[in-house]
DNA sequence: CGCAACCGTTCACTAATGCTACACAGCCGG
DNA sequence: CCGGCTGTGTAGCATTAGTGAACGGTTGCG
């Protein structure tokens, strides 16, 4: 009979899960009876799943995900998931961990007074943190028609990863043997140390928000 | 005043998802019958479930979800469903979009794809890396009018650091029992251990880009 | 030191429901 | 007419998701 899974599990992992939702209940600062009331349901249910003892209705693992503002499928399919390659897992956690260094006095920089830096090739970098912060930048960045982050022939590549958003224009972004046109509202991610290079061929200017993790060190020494 | 917490509100549209089911499996070329003697379950079973008839339990949404490599994201989160660009022919265009969710190795996340959670109190999460990582969160938020990222008695606290970039909208921010009211193009940081809540009080939706850092990570001591 | 108010965990019971079995209607080629 | 395929409704049983009360462990206050 063809009864049983030849791919695996049919089954997901509900001890993995249920740690997985722990944590992100934890994350929140959310106590156990806390989210069971918001849900609507009893503290022991949710005691029961985040220890595996009980599997939830798709109602309440629903509830629960929407809730906690968590993937499900990270939520379920986190053991079978494909590994994520170069920026994903490359020691986000150490990072994080050694970033509580610092809280900025003032949180909020206004758009009109940003501490702003004119590349020399048609870029321009404006600091969206009140303050310079060790191995991060965010940073709004403005491609001029024709800028680009490096020379033709020249290709970035420093430590760290490296988010961004395209706001207006296009911006081209060639990382190691592929490039990538990003459209307003497009977003990509990469490990910085992939050689790279950002530059604008469209007829606009480019506008975007970067953000920039672990430029500094080659690696934030954790601990 | 927040909605009503207890029932109804946070629930999946089944009737969507098991059409989104049933074009991801006549997609495939699968009968009925098929599907179902691959998943060990009845037919009937999966007709009522694509007909919104019935509610599956997680194993079996889990193994259907499986089997068709469909995201659970996209199957329960009824908006998640991208407007097609240019799609040349509707059904089939569809059905291939919802169907090639495992995607792997892309930097790039485009706007028209994005993974998107409905929170509760008229907030909307998108992703905007094209796979989920451990204690890192880059993001599209929106907040509706009167939206809101907690009750207003409620503030959100948890470990971490978080960075802004309001693109539209006026956002008030409260980080303890400090206010801040964000216009376009400012931006904003902080550390997510101190209590904070963000809504809209202004008149028109709030967009911005979020980022989290170590949401995960650390758990916050706890008073 | 109580005492209270939290926290999370356990366990037996039951109300709810996921699922099956079976019968049914429609369509096609022989 | 078949025999085989498709998907659909219903009745009912077996499973289980969920409850509520009691438990032991911390924390803080008078």
């Amino acid at each position: 009979m063809a009864r049983d899974r030849r791919n695996g599990a049919t089954e997901p992992e509900y001890a993995s899960m249920g740690e997985r939702l722990r944590r992100a209940r934890q994350a929140r600062g959310l106590s156990l009876r806390g989210l069971a009331e918001v849900l609507g349901v009893s503290p022991s249910l949710i005691s029961q799943v985040e220890n595996g003892r009980a599997k939830p209705s798709v109602n309440t693992l629903y509830a629960l995900a929407n809730e906690l503002g968590i993937s499900l499928d990270v939520l379920l399919f986190m053991d079978t998931k494909p590994p994520a390659r170069g920026a994903a897992e490359a020691g986000t956690a150490d990072v994080a961990e050694s970033l509580d260094v610092g809280v900025p006095h003032d949180p909020v920089q206004r758009a009109a007074s940003r501490t702003t830096i004119r590349l020399g090739s048609g870029v321009v970098w404006e600091r969206l943190t009140t303050e310079s912060i060790r191995d991060l930048d965010f940073l709004h960045v403005t491609y001029e028609v024709g800028g680009e982050s490096s020379p033709a022939d020249a290709f970035q590549r420093h430590a760290g990863q490296e988010w961004g958003y395209v706001l207006s224009g296009t911006l081209t972004v060639r990382i190691g043997f592929d490039e990538f046109l990003l459209r307003p509202g497009d977003a990509i991610s990469f490990d910085s140390s992939t050689p790279h290079r950002l530059f604008n061929a469209g007829d606009t200017p480019v506008q975007a928000v970067w953000f920039v993790l672990g430029r500094g060190s080659a690696r934030v020494a954790h601990r």
